[in-house]
DNA sequence: TCGTATATTTCGAGCATCGAACTATATTGG
DNA sequence: CCAATATAGTTCGATGCTCGAAATATACGA
């Protein structure tokens, strides 16, 4: 169990398990594109195909650029380096020929599952003692947490359109 | 309210969310380093430099280093660039004169301090629903989630020594 | 004392990302 | 109907972060 610091604030508190919380699982996001000889953004991508893919919504490399925040140039490399090893195939859309949809081989679907198998064998291990009602609790802060971090976000672009502000 | 799916389990629905926390979180970071004119790899160094002197601990580029997983030379590069915006200072230590100690100038530290300010309040605001008793199943949860994400990091070291599973 | 270890920087190279330009295709408006 | 405009994706040259090797300075250990 987590002990509070001396001075700690219990939202302090809060605040450094999120913010480690994070941090552990950017690690762990690194280590496994690492561990695959893949660029971390590259991991990112195969999520947000496999997720696509799951949806039966396959994707597009222009949507895969918005997912990602990164240029159509930069989008057409990444898929470049996942194609040629093999975990991403590129088809041309059948209703509209400007498109291209993603598609996963079976093996590296296969591969992709691999990845992130142990990690939720793991949460179910350690999240087992939580009752339905504690996770009921678990779930509110989760989806609060969540949507106060896009909500002061989106202050962000507005602040940094306004410029910094006085020292 | 979070919702849950048609063919989510509970487990799977608490997965999801931890996984949008941290493509939420890590967003956060990407546009607070844009705004800022900082690479996402600076932001998380003076976040690590910030915590060390408010700990009363200042850090070496060395320690920069192996907490940021770069190596001795690309921290140099990132020192360089933070140095040059004026936001860390490079002092030599004066008991072990091979060490530099970074510190953070006045200005820097209130930047810093307003950066995270908008988003610690929202959490406060948000998170003041919680009792006690729910911020200590809370804090259990993330503290249970953290060492997990930590247990199973492991096992990919050990993984990728032993090379890729069979397809 | 001297070989070894540690700390940091410099240097040249690799690689992910960018914007501009380009080609192909679809849509819109007169 | 057709020209103008928009959309989709790629290529190209350039930028900037990161790496390993090499170098220099300092500390440690036998």
């Amino acid at each position: 169990m987590d002990e509070p610091t001396p001075t700690e604030s219990p939202d302090g508190r809060l605040i450094r398990l999120v913010r480690q919380l994070t941090v552990e699982s950017d690690r762990f996001a690194e280590m496994l594109g690492e561990a695959h000889d893949m660029h971390r953004t590259d991991l990112n991508a195969l999520v947000v195909i496999m997720d696509a893919e799951r949806r039966g919504q396959p994707i597009s490399p222009s949507q895969l650029a918005r997912s990602l925040h990164l240029s159509a140039s930069a989008t057409t490399a990444l898929l470049d380096r996942l194609e040629a090893i093999g975990h991403v195939n590129r088809g041309r859309s059948t209703t509209d020929r400007r498109r291209i949809e993603l598609a996963m081989p079976d093996r590296a679907r296969e591969l992709g599952r691999h990845f992130f198998a142990p990690l939720a064998a793991e949460y179910a291990r350690v999240w087992s003692r939580f009752s339905p009602e504690q996770r009921a609790v678990i779930t509110e802060f989760l989806t609060a947490t969540i949507e106060a971090t896009v909500t002061v976000r989106g202050g962000i672009s507005a602040e940094s359109r306004n410029g910094p502000p006085a020292g």
